[in-house]
DNA sequence: TTGTCGAGTTAGAGCGCTCCAACTGTAGAC
DNA sequence: GTCTACAGTTGGAGCGCTCTAACTCGACAA
C-alpha cells in the first residue's frame, strides 16, 4: 500500500452537509434527509424549504456516508475483463439499463486480462461493499470465485462456475456452432473446417458444437480442426495450413470474428474468392463483421440481453424475489456476404 | 432460453469489523486500523495477532466507513462517453497504470455517448467524493464542466475548455492532418480530398489542420472538404461523391479510420484499386487500421500516454504538487498498405 | 371534555472507520 | 534516583448520513 501525505485540496474547505441544510431550512436533519430521499411523508412546505436552502448552499448528499448509515448502496461492480474488446460494450449497456430500471448503480472495472486485476478489482468491489457483481469472461479460478460468491450476490457472464454459488448467463456457443455449420452444409458445403479459439473462453464448446454437428450431418470424417486462439494472426496462419492441405475445404468455420478476418486475408491473397472459392463463418458479429468491406457471415451472440439478464437476476436475488441461476440464452446466425453456394456441388 | 435454479448460497448476514479484529487480537481498534494501513509504528507482535485476527475472520475494511473518516477517497473517476470505442480502452489503460503508481483507484463510468448520463455519472461522482475526475470525449457544456470543476479537481482528455478551470490532454490534431498531407504530397499526391468529420470532436482542428497544410504546400486550389461525420457510412457516401465528381483526387484523407474504411470499400468496388488509384489516409490508428486485411495508413495518437498524463497531472494537483493545464500531445503517422505513390505524377 | 388517530417532525443512537491527543512503559542520559 | 525520549498503544471524538421510536398537534369521534 503505498503512504501519501494527502494535503486537503484548497479548492473547497467542506462540502456542506444535511447539517447545514437543515440550519438554513429551520428543521431537523431527519428532514432533511427524508426530503433528499424523496419521502412522501413531508409537508409540501417543508420540503419546498428544504429544497430552496440545498440548491442554496450547492448541497449534495454524501454517498458514503449515505451508504454506510443505510447498510446498502444500491451500487453492482462490474467487473469487465477487456475494454478492448467490444464484446464487453454492448454487455454493459443491457447490463446498465436493468439496473437503472431498478435504480442501482454500475461501477465497472476493467482487469485488463490479468487475472491478478480481476482479484484485485473484486476486492474493491467488496471492500465497497456493493450489493452485486458481475463478472463478464472472468478468468478465476472457480475457488476465489465461489469464495467472492460466499459474500455477495454474484453473476457471471459468459462463463459458467457449477460449484462457485453464483448464477450465470451464457449464450449457447455450441449451438451456434452447429448454425453455423448447418448454414453452410445447407449451401452445399461438405469440406467445411474449423479454425478453434484454444484455450480461450467458449472455445471448447464452440469446437465441440462444431464436431457434433458434422457427425450428424454424416460429415463426421471431413470435420478438420486447426488450432487457433481467437485472433487475427491465427485465423491467417491457420489459413494458410489449410491453403497448404492436400484438400482445400470449400468453408472455414472460424472461433470468432478476428480470426475470420485473418483467415479471408489470406485466402484472397492467395488468389481465391470469398465466398466462392472459400466461404467463411466467424462468431460474435463484432462490430468489425457488420463492416460493409468485410460483411462477414457470423454467429450473433444477444449481448444486450444478456447484460439485462444478468442484472435483472442479480437484483431479483439480491431483493430476495429470486434464485441466482444459470441462464442460457439463444445465438443466432447473421448471413452477410462471406457466404455463398458451394462451387464444388 | 434454458433456465436452471441453483441452491441458494448462505451468505454472511453481517461482515466483521474493526471491533471484531480488535477484540480477538485483544488490542484496541485504532491499532487494528494502524496494521490495516500498514502502519510502520506497530511491534511486529501487534501486527502478527492483528493479522491472524483479521485473516481469521475474514475482515476486509469497509471503503465507506474508511473515506468517510478519513475524508479521502484515493479514488479518481473516470467518465468514459462511449465504451464501443476503442480509443478509450486504450486511455484507460494508462490512465489505469499513472494511478496504480500512485496508489489511487479508478471507477469507471460509461455515459453511452449522452450527455444526459453524463451529467448523472459525474453527479455520482461528486456525491462518492472522488478526490479527481478524469472526462474523456466528454459532449457537456462548458458551464456545466466548469461547475464540476468547482468541486473537484478534473482533466479532460480530448478535448479542451479553456475557461472551465480543469486541466487537458489532447494531441494535436491538426498537426496530425499535416503529417497526412505531407505523407501523400511527398508521394507524389497532389489532388487530395478530405472526409471531415461534421460535428465531431477533433473534427475542426483536423479540417483546419488539412487545409493549412494543402494551403502550405502550394495545393490551396485543390482542397476539397467533404462533410461526413466519423463513420463508416459517412466515408462511403463520401467517397461516392468524389467518384462522383468532375476529377477524381489521387488520394483522400479521412476524419478518422472507420471512415476511411468506408471509403476504401466504394473506391474498390468502383473497380479502382487502394492505394494505386486513390491513396487513404485515415485518423486515430485504431485496431481496425491495424487489420492485415485493410492495412490502414493512419495517425495515431499516443493513447496510452495520453491517458497517463491526464492521470499524473490530476493526482499531482490533487496532491497540490502541480497544476492542472493543458497538454498537448504529438500523433505521429503509421503507413501501412493504402498509401503508395501516386500513379497520376 | 377526553381520547384517538394520523400526518408531520424530531432526537438520538448508531454505521465502521480515522485521527488526535494522551497515555504507558522501557531505555538511556545525567 | 530522576528526567527525558521515544516507541507503541489507546480512548474518544468525530466523518455525514439513516433509522427507529417517540413526539407534537390539530381534527374528529365519543
Amino acid at each position: 500500500m503505498h503512504y501519501l501525505v494527502h494535503v486537503p485540496s484548497t479548492r473547497r474547505n467542506s462540502a456542506p452537509t444535511l447539517e447545514d441544510v437543515a440550519q438554513i431550512a429551520g428543521v431537523s436533519r431527519a428532514l432533511v434527509s427524508l426530503v433528499m430521499r424523496d419521502s412522501p411523508r413531508v409537508s409540501d412546505e417543508s420540503r419546498q424549504r428544504v429544497t430552496e436552502a440545498a440548491s442554496k448552499l450547492g448541497y449534495r448528499p454524501n454517498l458514503m456516508a449515505r451508504n454506510l448509515a443505510a447498510r446498502r448502496t444500491m451500487t453492482i461492480g462490474v467487473l469487465l475483463n477487456d475494454l478492448h474488446n467490444p464484446w464487453f460494450a454492448e454487455l454493459t449497456d443491457g447490463i446498465h439499463i436493468a439496473a437503472e430500471r431498478y435504480g442501482y448503480q454500475l461501477i465497472l472495472a476493467s482487469a485488463r486480462r490479468s487475472p491478478r486485476l480481476e482479484s484485485r478489482a473484486l476486492d474493491t468491489f467488496l471492500a465497497s461493499r456493493v450489493d452485486g457483481v458481475i463478472v463478464a469472461g472472468c478468468r478465476l479460478s472457480a475457488v476465489r470465485l465461489e469464495s467472492v460468491a460466499a459474500e455477495v450476490a454474484l453473476v457471471s457472464v459468459g462463463r459458467t462456475f457449477p460449484k462457485a454459488g453464483c448464477g450465470s448467463v451464457t449464450t449457447d456457443e455450441a449451438d451456434g456452432a452447429r448454425m453455423a455449420v448447418e448454414h453452410l452444409y445447407g449451401l452445399g458445403h461438405r469440406r467445411i473446417a474449423h479454425i478453434d479459439g484454444g484455450k480461450g473462453a467458449g472455445s471448447a464448446p464452440r469446437r465441440s458444437g462444431y464436431i457434433r454437428a458434422m457427425r450428424q450431418l454424416g460429415l463426421g470424417d471431413n470435420a478438420q480442426v486447426i488450432s487457433g486462439d481467437f485472433t487475427e494472426e491465427a485465423g491467417a496462419q491457420g489459413a494458410e495450413k489449410l491453403l497448404r492441405g492436400p484438400v482445400l475445404p470449400t468453408a472455414i468455420f472460424t472461433a470468432n470474428d478476428l480470426s475470420a478476418v485473418g483467415a479471408i486475408d489470406v485466402v484472397e491473397r492467395a488468389g481465391l474468392t470469398v465466398p466462392g472459392d472459400v466461404a467463411i463463418v466467424g462468431f460474435d458479429n463484432t462490430s468489425l463483421a457488420a463492416l460493409k468491406h468485410i460483411g462477414l457471415t457470423t454467429i450473433d451472440q444477444p449481448r444486450r440481453e444478456m447484460g439485462a439478464a444478468a442484472a435483472t437476476m442479480l437484483i431479483e436475488a439480491i431483493n430476495d424475489r429470486g434464485e441466482l441461476g444459470d441462464v442460457l440464452m439463444s445465438p443466432s446466425l447473421v448471413i452477410r456476404r462471406t457466404t455463398g453456394p458451394s462451387a464444388a456441388v
